[in-house]
DNA sequence: CTTGACTCTAGACCTAGGTCCATGGTTTAC
DNA sequence: GTAAACCATGGACCTAGGTCTAGAGTCAAG
């Protein structure tokens, strides 16, 4: 048995250290990415060190764009000590999910672009193809 | 002057028509994209044939990423009879938001990658790349 | 021993872009 | 002539991910 870290963080601290607001650690709490932690006497939540880190794999995991949801699949994964290959899906179906989203960007940029230059610049809205082609294209 | 075009259709059959809820066109009138229609006597909304382009303008606008709040510039401009200027301007703006959002959304895909080609797939998470490296890389 | 900083809870509020609901009047088709 | 289908209004509700508030209790410094 490991023994335990010890708990010496008081939330304030915790939000902190991890780089996020107090209220975002007891919104994390709520929606079960953070285990209900220790309480003093008074009822003030008490952290060790482990949830610092813990909270840094969440900002990190959402920044590559997983949801919260998905965020919470990964730990009880790595809580439950899971398998490997579950991870791996959850990590190819989130890189699907962003090529996805580029390659619709690209197409929307390609648009923009072909518009964009279409465009004079000069004189009233009258004839400008931005307004035209958005005006009167077909679906 | 030109003649008014007629006045025939009632919410229903324009949203039908333009493709979208009801609902949703009383938003847009809200929202200031649509102007306030005229009415029949019982208080029924009536609309010309022009509010099914126009609602289409917005429809398409939205898919080329921009807001509502920048649809109502573009429609305001094409109401006015604005600048083509600052039509160009807000496709400008917009282009660069994109390509700023391909730019993020790539180096996401990059990092995904690398952490999926690192996984083996196979064992249980303790080892596994990808929340190995989400639970200890720095920000 | 008091003042200021910290923490507690439950719940409201925010953005964006709608969507749905209750309740009641109108119109149309059979 | 009546039932189905349509339309009106105001306001609540939804997702996602928080953020803020009120009112009350707690802790540390001087």
């Amino acid at each position: 048995m490991l023994e335990e870290t010890p708990k010496t963080l008081t939330i304030g601290r915790l939000a902190k250290q991890a780089a996020v607001g107090i209220d975002t650690v007891r919104f994390y709490e709520r929606r079960g990415l953070l285990p209900e932690p220790s309480r003093t006497a008074a009822g003030y939540r008490l952290y060790s060190d482990d949830t610092i880190a813990r909270i840094r794999f969440i900002r990190r995991a959402k920044s590559l764009g997983f949801s919260l949801d998905e965020i919470g699949n990964l730990l009880d994964l790595h809580d439950s000590g899971g398998q490997k290959s579950a991870v791996k899906q959850l990590t190819q179906r989130k890189l699907d999910q962003i090529n996805a989203k580029i390659a619709d960007l690209s197409k929307i940029r390609d648009v923009l672009r072909e518009l964009e230059s279409e465009c004079s610049g000069t004189g009233n809205v009258s004839g400008c193809p931005i307004i035209e082609t958005l005006a009167t294209a077909e679906d």
